[in-house]
DNA sequence: GTCAAACATTTGTCTACGACAAAAAAGGTT
DNA sequence: AACCTTTTTTGTCGTAGACAAATGTTTGAC
């Protein structure tokens, strides 16, 4: 019926958009400018692409984001790319810490996809260190560490995905054992459309509401507009938006202006994630958390700055 | 300092895009041949738009979602748009379940904000119901439900990821209860890349995990390219993929297909969700389950199909 | 009257390639 | 080494025509 053993795929450029992050646009100027990617054409005239282009795509998108250039690395041999990806300066931070064993531990336990191990060794972790510890000294850096292996082609995204539902059920089963914080400030906590990663969010939800904040977490991807309504809705004090690598500079830009254009000057934008344009131009009218321990500091600091309004303890 | 009053907000088209979910190609198209939206032009020619029409946009996308044409609707008054939302037929499956009361007080709780009560309410069901019937009796419409008024304009995307959230520390928290389910068959969870509604996944991995199925979630958007990985790793036997109304039915099917060729005959793939062009045309080499309650007999039987191979109870 | 096949229209995505702003790198000066 | 200026690189935006796929409408057989 099917010959399917030798039977050639190709994809569309929709489905290279899709698999490997690179725009339609991205895609038709490099195959003009560099001449790679080189798709065939269907019967129609468009672009259809062979898996290994895509493949060869996916790993040139890996080195740009640990900051290569594409027009250097383009024109290189897979073995090439391969010697590449092994040379990436890691982050020596992780190695150094005390917890570093600890860590390497359990990214042996996502290498060898061992799910259960994972969860439950994350979760003894929890009750052994605390909550707040746990997440500076474990999850901030255990992730990095994820991002770090799957920037050099050691991790698959399904690993990294693997990683971040075991993550995601451990911190929030943590997270709804902390008693009710009915207190100020009131924080919204989520991130824009274009940015997917849900797990920083997570993170300073569990910290956010140690401290006693009233946190509302609208998970990812919400649209300025909506944000801005939620804030009304919920006279919310701060809002915290989370920036991964990937996000796009223009893009979170353009909506933190708009957004700060649309929210009152009383309520606060906190904006935090690794995202390297955060640091170097710093938006106007918003206050960049470049690591998770700045938190506590900051909320105290708004705490004493609206002492006089409302009544502090 | 600023005159933040008077001051105009415009968005690029990238902004729009990210707001909307119109693709650019489609705004400029829509541009050319109905006249709207006319956005105003920068200092570089480029398109900038006004608040007023990037709502009006956002106006159309819901009615589009709800099975209207652009070309019928775009020429349209803000006043007759308005009229054709409140005109929209709602699914009326829900509202003749015994439970149309309760859903109809939780309905109200999310319009009202009340996310504390809502949470406590949707956590009682479950215990008061069980798991099973919580998720087909309750989450199932209830999502229904919430999707249909924000469709009709009445919910605003803030009310539903308030409501997805609340739902989603209740389900987490309830399927982590059920004992450890070591048995066959093995499942991966997830969705394409462009489909970020992870509910539906939720619910499934519920109703499986009480059948007994061993279930690997991957959260949303993987790549087909890493499923495939994933379900070499993990000995996958069912590759469940779930599907929303916004799904774009071209990346569906092509995506369908492309996995379907990647996987080894042996490994299933079973769709669900809501989106239309799943029933119309069902892809060659994958099950279509309209419904959750078909689920346990699936369940059943790729059991008997398997009883021979594997041990059987 | 129902169903399905044939035709017509609508709609989104694809094509091409030129232009240019924004970001990064390189060069020069204090 | 830190800072300003120039050059190169790179992604996104612009134009407009084409056409497949999806949807709607008509025709014709039973």
């Amino acid at each position: 019926m099917d010959q399917a053993v030798s039977k050639p795929i190709y994809l569309s450029i929709a489905a290279v958009e899709r698999d490997t992050g690179l725009s339609k646009d991205t895609l038709r100027v490099w195959e003009r400018r560099y001449g790679f990617p080189a798709p065939q054409r269907d019967q129609y005239g468009e672009r259809i692409y062979p898996l290994e282009q895509v493949d060869r795509l996916r790993a040139i998108r890996r080195l740009m984001d640990a900051g290569h250039r594409p027009g250097k690395i383009i024109g290189l041999t897979d073995a090439e790319l391969a010697a590449l990806a092994d040379r990436l300066p890691s982050s020596q931070a992780t190695q150094l810490s005390p917890q570093a064993a600890d860590l390497e531990q359990f990214m042996q336990l996502i290498r060898a996809h061992q799910v259960e191990d994972l969860r439950r060794g994350l979760s003894q972790r929890v009750l052994r260190m605390g909550l707040a510890r746990f997440v500076t000294d474990v999850v901030a850096p255990l992730t990095d560490m994820v991002g770090d292996a799957w920037a050099r082609g050691q991790l698959e995204v399904f690993e990294e995905h693997l990683y971040t539902e075991s993550l995601q059920v451990v911190l929030r089963s943590a997270i709804s054992t902390i008693p009710q914080p009915g207190h100020q400030p009131r924080v919204l906590l989520t991130t824009f459309p274009t940015e997917a990663h849900g797990m920083g969010l997570l993170m300073v939800e569990a910290l956010l509401a140690l401290e006693g904040c009233r946190c509302f977490s609208l998970g990812v991807q919400t649209p300025v507009f909506d944000i801005s309504m939620a804030v009304d809705s919920q006279s919310v004090d701060i809002v915290v938006l989370s920036f991964s690598s990937i996000m796009n500079p223009n893009l979170m830009a353009e909506g933190l202006a708009e957004l700060r254009a649309k929210l009152p000057e009383s309520v606060e934008i906190w904006a935090g994630g690794h995202c390297p344009s955060l640091k170097r131009r710093a938006p106007t009218g918003v206050l960049v958390l470049s690591e998770l321990e700045e938190l506590s500091d900051a909320v105290h600091h708004w705490r004493q700055r609206h002492g006089s309004a409302s009544t502090s303890r």
